[in-house]
This record gives C-alpha cells, structure tokens and sequence, in this order.
RNA sequence: GUAGUUGUAGCUCAGUUGGUUAGAGCGCUGGAUUGUGAUUCCAGAGGUCGCCGGUUCGAACCCGGUCUUCUACCCCA
C-alpha cells in the first residue's frame, strides 16, 4: 500500500524536530523559573468531560474514538434508524481526544485536589487535536504549551502571564503585541447596549473590526438582529483605546465598573515590572469566550518590527472563574495561557529566527578504510563520546569518496579518517569539513580541539 | 460544515486540440579517481500520472466520485 498519514497531521525530520525542542525547551525554562510545575494528562479523556466545554463549534470539532468490540451491536437503536449521527455518539464512543489542555487540567485539579497546595501552579507541553479544516498555522494534531494557576483570584497572576508571554518571545526573538480585554467590559458592552443576551453574538461580530471595517461589523450585527441604536452605543465602545476614555461608557454598569478596575489592577502590576512588548488594552479582542470570566489575552506578532507576517494569534489565554465547578469543585478560580507552537514555528522559521547552534549536532565521524581499523575506530568512537563529544562511527571500511559524501550529509564538521598508519601511530587525520583542511592529532590533541 | 484550489520520478516542476515508448533540473547509484566531500565529466536506475469509476478506437489530459494540499468563510493555536 502506499503510505500515508492522516489529513492536518505531519511528520518532522530531525532538522525540524531540533527546532522544535529549541521552542519547546524555551517555554519549558520561563515556565520552570516563573515557579509552574509540569503535569501530564492523557491524550484520551472520556467523552463526557470534553463535550460541552468548548461550546457548538468545539464539539463539532472534537474527534470521537470508536468503542472496541462490537460497538454497533450495544449503538442506540432510534439514533441508528435515524442516521442521527450526534444522537448516536454517546452509545459508540465513551472517548475522545483532548481538544485543549485547559479543561483536562480542570478535571485534574478535581481528581487530584487532596494532592495539590493551592495556588496550584502547572504547565504542560502537549498536543492537542481538532478536527478542523487544516490551513496556514492550522494543523489536526498540533501542540500547546500551557501555564495556568489555580486557586487565587489574585490579579498578579495577569501581570505575571504577561511578563511570561514577554520574556518567552523575547528569548525566541520574537516582537509582538500583547492585547489585553476582560470579559467583564464585554458583558457591559452588552448590558449598555440593552443586549445582555446577545454578548456572544456581539463579541463575534465585534472581533472582526480589524478585519472587515465598522460597515462590515454592523452589518454582522444586523444578520444577529442587533438593532441600529444599540450598534451606535457599540460603535462608540469600539472608538475607544484607553482605559480612562472607557470610564464614562460603563459608569452605569456595575460590571463595567469591575472590569474596569480590574483592567487597572493588572496594568499598575504591568508598569511595575519591565515588559518590552507592547501591551495592549483592546477592547475588541474577544476569544476564548467558552468558559473565560475575567481576563482575556492574545497575543500576536508585531507587524511594526516583522511585516508581513500572515498568523493569527500565536498565544492566548483568559481567567476562568469556575472552571472545575462542572466537575464538582466549587470556588476554584484560575488562570492560564496558552502558547501554540505550531505558529510560533512557522513565523520563526519565516523570520530565520531559529539559531544556527544545534546541540544534537555530530561533532565527528569516524571513518575506517579497511577491515583491520575498524576496531580502533571503533574503540576511539566511544573514547570520544566518553568525552563528551558526539561522535559516530561509519559502520563498514567503504570508499572514502562515499564516506566524505555520507559526512557531507550529515553535516559533520569533523571527519577522523583510519587507515593502516593512523591504526598504528595512533596519530588521526582529522579532516574539517568546513574548511578543508587536514591535521594529524593523538588522542588528547583530538579531543581537546574537538571539545572547544 | 460552505466555496474554491492542488496532486505527474526521492524533491521542484514541464507535459501542445485526447494520439507511438510521459520529460527536465536537482538528488540517487556506478565510473573517470583502490586515501579525500560539497565544484567537473560520462553512464545508469527510478513513474499503478493520488485513488476508484465513466466517456472514447485511444485518457496524465474530458466527466463523476473519493482522498490529499493550500486558501477564503465559520471558528480557532
């Protein structure tokens, strides 16, 4: 058969797997410093706890994992009859994929609760799967790289994600913006408006501004049944971009009030510390609203120092009032971020930001030009990397020409060739694949030149 | 889920109105060169033309379906 791999889904040569760690081992670091501890939870969760969670939409995109056995034979009969596919799930399939980390983490912190001492401080560096149409940046498996804590309503913990986001992306050198909204100002947008109801719709239509204009906005509030003197009050909100000029359109909503003053919290805490991203308050930004209460963060590359680059958010994250309340956990608030690697390793490598320096690099190989050197060669290999030095050994006596060549893909710096004279003075022709050059050296001479 | 787009050698891509044996560059293998690569020269191998079906005397090419790629919408990392 010929081979292949589910749609959205990759595989990475070692090049890229390198690159991967390096983002990877950078969020590891920040989170580790910043004092979060790492968890790791199943790549399977039963059904139940992802279903509901990330409203309609994520449910669609929830992937189902088929019971074993004879599934059909205990499906529910009705749905069956009915193809009435979404009725049918729950009887053929009790697992699923997790879809973010967020909410598995809520049902740990639940399960594990006698385990833990609040404020819980966690991170995870998982994948996570979504059975979404795939597009630039946009992948069916693809992994997050999650800080949240648990247990404190504390606002220092906003001002302590953001200075993540911006010591992360520094390391990776990375400009970008980070936009800060709290869901509050959004619940008093609606209320102000007269459509407390309709938050959610208003939210999504106001995401768009940047996209699709003011005309383009009213016009999706329209399709929404907005009518036109809410949308004016709407616009007005949407003319804002400071917090002080925000004041007198919420002064009648208690909410607004809150949210305001939390607003104001977090950036005091903001200016006490040095950030060196822009940060934002935006009053559009609207993600993540399935089950954020406070906060709400994204951020994105800053077109001003990188233009042109085509991604959407690359991290993002909220506050969470009462995450674990589905689970049986009350008064459990939290917060948390979420950085997507996948993007991040996009613009890094449209922007030739990774570093050259690869630490799983070969310093050496070894190449032995007949039979009877092989086991020098074979014992200074392991001399070599009892010395710390990553090195190999070609496995046979071959062509030097072929060897070179094989060295050459390997992007080898250092190629130790062995022959009969090499075997017997224990002096090595060391070849720099760079340079082309060619020394002699003994062992200590070649281990300390290959050390540096 | 809606609309469009892509698929030909390991890779990047040509391929005429449907017509003999489907090509190029790079890469690969061997040789020129039995101890010197990445630059040179010569030779060679390598293809169910994404898959299934249809139209036709004849399909890489036309039609239908399907999978995949990329893109817009929806939504999102």
């Amino acid at each position: 058969m010929k081979p292949s791999i589910p749609k959205g889904t990759r595989d990475f040569l070692p090049a890229q797997v390198y690159r991967r760690e390096y983002i990877f081992g950078t969020v590891r670091r920040a989170f580790q410093l910043y004092g979060y501890q790492p968890i790791e939870t199943p790549a399977m969760e039963n059904l139940a706890t992802l279903t509901g969670k990330y409203g309609e939409e994520g449910d669609k995109l929830l992937f189902k994992v088929l019971n074993n056995g004879d599934y059909l034979a205990k499906a529910d009969q009705k749905a069956l009859d009915e193809r009435d596919s979404n009725g049918l799930v729950a009887s053929i399939s009790k697992r699923g994929l997790r879809y973010d980390l967020t909410v598995p983490f809520a049902r740990y912190v639940v399960m594990h609760q006698n385990d833990l001492s609040f404020p819980f401080k966690r991170y995870a560096i998982q994948p996570v799967w979504r059975a979404d149409r795939p597009q630039k940046g946009r992948y069916q498996e693809f992994y997050q790289c999650d800080a949240d804590v648990v247990g404190s309503p504390s606002l220092v913990y906003e001002a302590e994600l953001v200075r993540l986001f911006d010591v992360v992306f520094n390391e990776l050198g990375l400009k970008v913006v980070i936009r800060l909204n709290n869901r509050k100002i959004l619940a008093a947008l609606a209320e102000v408006a007269g459509h407390s109801d309709k938050m959610m719709d208003i939210t999504i239509a106001i995401d768009k501004l940047d996209k699709i204009g003011i005309e383009g906005v009213r016009r999706e509030l329209d399709k929404r049944d907005i009518p036109a003197a809410a949308q004016d009050i709407i616009e007005k909100f949407l003319a804002v971009d400071s917090l002080d000029e925000f004041e007198p359109l919420v002064a009648d909503s208690e909410i607004g009030r809150e949210g305001l003053a939390e607003l104001r919290e977090v950036f005091d805490f903001i200016e006490a510390m040095s950030v060196t991203n822009r940060v934002t308050f935006d009053v559009k930004l609207a993600r993540g609203l399935n089950y954020y209460t406070g906060a709400i963060f994204e951020v994105e590359v800053d077109l001003d120092a990188h233009p042109g680059v085509k991604m959407g958010s690359i991290a993002s994250g909220g506050r969470y009032a009462d995450l674990t309340g589905i689970f049986g956990m009350k008064d459990m608030p939290g917060v948390g971020i979420s950085f997507g690697a996948e993007r991040i390793y996009d613009v890094l490598e449209e922007l030739e930001l990774f570093p050259d320096s690869n630490p799983a690099q070969l310093t050496a190989l070894i190449v032995c030009l007949d039979d009877e050197t092989m086991a020098t060669g074979f014992k200074l290999v392991n001399q070599l990397r009892e010395a710390g030095i990553n090195s190999d050994l070609y496995p046979t006596a071959a062509k030097l020409n072929k060897m070179l060549k094989y060295a050459n893909q390997r992007d080898v710096p250092h190629v130790i060739i062995i022959g009969s004279e090499e075997a017997k003075s224990g002096v090595y022709s060391v070849k720099n694949m760079r340079a082309g050059e060619q020394v002699k050296l003994d062992l200590a001479g070649l281990i300390s030149q290959l050390q540096s």
